[in-house]
RNA sequence: GUCCCAGUAGCUCAGCUGGAUAGAGCAACGGCCUUCUAAGCCGUAGGUCGCAGGUUCGAAUCCUGCCUGGGACGCCA
């Protein structure tokens, strides 16, 4: 528990105390206290609307229910310098100043790992995202999906969770066929034969690229080959150099998996069979019109799924199943899956599988990443102006750089549609809130140098009783709630809530440095007092910025 | 037709497990560099929180209906 959980939960505990002392309220018919945090500093530190909650049970005016309790209050145990009644009732609590500077020690007692907490039990989750299909460049709403899932995965690790990140490949289905034929096609193409792409077929350049490879290297050797031997080696040199080039882009992207999980691995392992046993087992399947079928409806879904299509082939569905069963046996308790917006009426059909499994649907977590578009101008940006193609994550990152892009996707909540500013994104200007945050940071790092060419050294014993300005308590506040912001971040799965947390800290840092010197050439203990502070700061927006997949300059 | 997401300042969005006067950024307007990085700060202006009901001490937030925009409704993946 930090420090500044503990001061809550000391508070909380006292307002009960005060609450039953008080007999406004039987032990059991007090309500759980509700600690709020007032948006206008005259509410003080913390304001709680017991009084309010207790109108019914004790069944007298809130004001004179308020009075009660804060006379039963004992402010030296509970850290408060003064109370305040205010409103219809709300009771509001003014700190001590030394409980507020404490934050600066926690945080360079903890440096890096400052923020982290044990929220999440060491609980094991596991994230799966991106998973786009291994037959083409990564677009838009895959790099929003990469940037959201690896920040999120940031956040559940800080926040103690013990997290996988996974990729499943998707490389049995009718996609990958079509990506051996697409290959084939280009091929013959390179040599200098007629051959007609397939009608759904991949126009990448990237598969004319790997089809001219193909040509130079082995020349016309699979011209008269076997059909099916020819296919089959497209196919697998298709997807070997799609994959590498997925795995080079993410981890261009900073994005890396523990564990690249292969669909067609479900077939060689027999897992599949397997799964359509358990289900038929669990009597949830059904064979009509010479397929098999899933009864979903019994778990809420609209419609009843095909697991076996007539021709004996499987349909998406079922693998994913068999995909999930694994995944729990693999000892997860917690799925996520990010998905993009267009796979969002998959849910109730993963969700039913999940149950008819035998697990709490409750353990998948679906997060939708919903659409991203760009502008640029102020207009509609579709085609990449390089290659007359979609655009795609490599030209975000050419264009606007890694550290806007991971910032951008992150700072949006990711189940509205996101207006992605070319123009914006690209700016090196206080336009920007990527450079606003990082700028924040590099000044610091100016000062920090300075502080130690004059000698001097700060830790967490610097005394910092002396940060009592505004905007000392301002950057203190905000500074101690970095742990719980991230633990916030991770019970919402809202990967924003950091970006928001790091500007908002990022502003108070910018509106202190006007506002107030670090150096004071004639007060030694003021001077350490607030390098100490900014010394703080720095480690928590590092540690932020961090999370989100955004460099850290020490200078701009 | 059914379902999902969204509708908050001119624009892009926070806030949504109910709380005090609805917040930021951009754009607009006015100030601040002989002083630790002006990629910064301070201030002004800007709102029937899509509409209508309901729940209650109190609703942007919860419930119902409707309107608008986007998406999903395959023996595709």
């Amino acid at each position: 528990m930090n420090q500044v959980q503990e001061i809550e939960q000391r508070l909380k505990e006292e307002i009960t105390r005060a609450v039953l002392e008080s007999g406004l309220a039987a032990e059991g018919e007090c309500p759980e206290v509700v600690l709020e945090t007032p948006k206008d500093k005259n509410h003080g530190d913390y304001a709680t609307n017991m009084a309010m909650q207790l109108t019914k049970i004790a069944k007298k005016p809130p004001r004179e229910i308020a009075e009660a309790i804060v006379a039963q209050i004992d402010q030296e145990s509970a850290s408060i310098a003064s109370i305040d009644i205010a409103g219809p009732g709300f009771i509001n609590f003014f700190l001590r100043n030394d409980s507020i500077t404490e934050v600066v020690k926690t945080v360079l007692e903890n440096g890096e790992a400052y923020g982290r907490s044990d929220y999440g039990g060491n609980h094991p989750i596991q994230v799966e995202f991106v998973s786009a299909n291994p037959t083409g460049n990564l677009h838009l709403g895959h790099a929003r999906g990469a940037a959201v899932g690896d920040t999120l995965c940031n956040i559940l690790d800080a926040a103690g969770y013990e997290v996988a990140r996974e990729y499943y490949i998707n490389d049995a289905g009718n996609q990958i066929d079509n990506l051996a034929v697409s290959i084939e096609a280009r091929y013959f193409q390179a040599l200098g034969y007629e051959a007609d792409m397939p009608e759904d077929g991949y126009l990448g350049e990237d598969i004319r690229g790997f089809a001219k490879e193909i040509a130079e290297t082995y020349n016309d050797r699979f011209v008269n080959a076997d059909e099916q031997e020819r296919r089959s080696f497209f196919r697998e040199y298709g997807l070997k150099r799609e994959l590498d080039q997925l795995k080079v882009d993410l981890e261009a992207f900073r994005v890396s998996f523990d564990n690249w999980f292969s669909e067609t691995s479900l077939y060689s392992d027999g897992k599949i069979d397997q799964i359509l046993d358990v289900l038929q087992e669990k009597g949830v399947t059904y064979e009509q019109d010479g397929a098999v079928w899933f009864r979903s409806t019994d778990y809420g879904d609209d419609k009843d799924r095909v697991l076996v299509k007539s021709d004996g082939s499987y349909t998406y569905l079922t693998p994913d199943i068999s995909y999930h069963q694994d995944k729990f046996r693999r000892g997860f308790k917690q799925l996520v899956n990010i998905w993009g917006a267009d796979h969002h009426g998959y849910i109730p059909r993963m969700k039913a599988a999940v149950e008819a499994l035998g697990y709490n649907p409750d353990q998948l977590d679906v997060q939708i990443i919903q659409m991203v578009n760009l502008f640029e101008n102020g207009e509609k940006v579709k085609m990449s102006k390089r290659t007359g193609n979609a655009v795609t994550m490599r030209d975000l990152m050419e264009e606007v750089g890694i550290d806007a892009t991971r910032y951008f996707f992150a700072m949006r909540s990711s189940d509205t549609h996101l207006d992605f500013d070319l123009d914006l994104a690209r700016a090196e200007s206080n336009e920007n809130p990527v450079y606003y945050v990082q700028y924040a940071h590099a000044r610091i790092c100016s000062m920090l140098r300075q502080a130690d060419e004059a000698g001097i050294n700060v830790d967490e014993t610097t005394d910092v009783s002396l940060l009592t300005s505004e905007k000392d308590v301002d950057l203190l506040k905000k500074m101690g709630m970095f742990p719980q912001a991230i633990a916030d971040a991770a019970e919402k799965m809202s990967p924003h809530r950091l970006t928001n947390y790091v500007y908002d800290l990022a502003q108070r840092l910018h509106s202190f440095y006007n506002a107030e010197k670090v150096f004071h050439k004639d007060n030694q203990q003021l001077t350490e007092a607030r390098v100490a502070l900014i010394k703080a700061v720095q480690l928590t927006l590092q540690n932020g910025l961090k999370m989100i997949g955004v460099s850290a300059p020490e200078r701009m």
